[in-house]
DNA sequence: CATGAATGAGCCTTCATTCAT
DNA sequence: AATGAATGAAGGCTCATTCAT
């Protein structure tokens, strides 16, 4: 909100994620942008060529964070334990989370999008394979539980119903004793 | 494309329910729309007092289908069928789904939005419950299940990673079977 | 100046072509002609898809007109005196004069423009080799004074040098005189 | 291209000269200027005080040239030589050329230009009548074959049309012959 | 002399909305 | 119900200029 005498580029992207997050790639509006960090839209021209090259820093921002992310989840325990650890840790980490779900849906219209949230998606899904393959002999049993546990973490933040007399943690938690067993 | 004399109401929703599934509610664009059926905004205003009205009658009309839809696949079979019969339809009725994922993700930015998700979500799942229930004694058992066949329906379309040798639609059977055992 | 309630698409023209006179390709500005116009600039992209259609129409009522002048003023008399007729109304008929002009130098920029500026001078080179065929045999010497004619119509408008104790309309009819002996 | 370590005043005004020569008066940015030298705009207001500054002094390098331009062509032969040089030159010195032509063009919108051109025009015009005076008894004479010598030239680089079968310097030179005799 | 960064005015374009017919 | 035209608020981009270093 101070406005730096000196706004870095890596603070226009973190500012552009934070509105994606927030209200989707239609929402990176460039003076929007601006007005919140206390400088004017011009400057945003000195450290981008335009739009476009915001939003694609912002991807390659996002990438990089996700991969770290998963890379950093991964550590201590056994099997199981980091399988625990992750769903743990999906329900809390809301910024990463919320950035995560827009680029979701922003790759539905974008196939450039598309095409990093594959290369992301892809080993996120080795890491929970490495991980259930520590405990479950069989390939297609790995396949299926790690296809489950994905499917899981992504619709938690899309799926809107309620569970009656339990809370969705209770029928999380009861999922998750299940792909474990 | 052939311009009715008259265009009613419901044309307009049914193209902004397009326009959609296709760019989320910032493509739903008033211009936009009556180039599309061939006439210009004018007339949109005799039905509608303003943008607003039209995405309520939006969700209005696809709260209807949704529901319509999910009592129409209830037909026929015993329990297990019937859940068969539902994962075969996700992967195929193309538009409807399509709809409803942009709904889902409009609702993460309109309270008004999730409210109605929420109420639509709740009969599916009510349904689903009713199902597993037909075949699985135990109630929390039709709970985690219920739970995990919603999920694998609504990630279906937001998991953008790859299964190695298998199919994405190999994988799903496999996990159904497990879902229905 | 006085707002009317229906700016037709040829107001913006007519404007546009007055900016063009005055300053150029790039004084043509959709909120500068709106502003003269006493409408907002909204209303233009009724009439017009963007700025570059406004262009188009500007040099097709450039070219109408411009071909249009050459016949109107191809009237009465003999050859002779229709030479002399249209060196009079090059000196006065200010405004079309200052649009060619315009159009003259935004050619050195634009091919487009440049190959409409050739199919008007060569229409109007045409028109001057009629004349001078009429009392002129030599079919050479009708080439150079029809030249020669052209070159002293243009140049009277780019040429900034003093003529001593005559006046430059003074040395113009002195060398007519000659073109026409 | 290679970025000397220091960029002196002289510089600029020469890439200004070619920028105004390529686009008019308005190509004449800033920026753009430093990105051809290959450094930042900074640097340039340490030579100039605004824009208009170096707009003055390429004006007062183009009328250097322009006069010296005239005065290296005077060398050596008799009048109807030296004519003739002019002539051949002029088709030829590409570069002066177009900028004389940017600055005709620029006279047309701005009085201090203008101003400038007459003084240029004037010059070129006493030398033209110098040596026409070397052949030609008749003052008035020598007035009009000035007249027609300048504007040819000028006009030679405005005027679009073909001239049928004969090339365009064809018709120049039987233009010039007639000139001379 | 020069760089990196920022300001602010100005321009082009889009879009929801209004209104007379 | 619909058209033709216009308004006005955004929003994207350019560019002359300034300034600290």
């Amino acid at each position: 909100m101070a406005p730096p005498l000196r706004t870095p580029r890596s603070t226009w992207v973190e500012e552009g994620l934070r509105a994606l997050a927030a209200g989707g790639p239609d929402a990176v509006r460039v003076d929007a942008l601006a007005k919140t960090l206390g400088v004017t839209r011009g400057g945003f021209y000195w450290h981008f060529d335009d739009r476009g090259a915001l939003l694609a820093a912002m991807l390659d921002a996002w990438e990089q964070q996700a991969v770290d992310n998963a890379i950093a989840l991964a550590e201590g325990g056994d099997a199981r334990g980091r399988l625990r650890q992750l769903f743990r840790l999906a329900s809390d980490s809301g910024d990463l989370l919320t950035i995560d779900l827009a680029v979701r849906d922003w790759a539905r219209r974008d196939p450039a999008v598309a095409e990093r949230l594959r290369r992301v998606d892809n080993r996120r899904m080795d890491y929970l394979r490495a991980q259930f393959a520590g405990f479950c002999a069989d390939e297609e049993e790995v396949e299926v539980r790690s296809m489950l546990a994905f499917s899981v973490w992504i619709a938690d933040h899309f799926v809107a119903a309620d569970h009656g007399t339990r809370t969705r943690a209770q029928v999380l938690s009861l999922a998750v004793r299940r792909l474990l067993a």
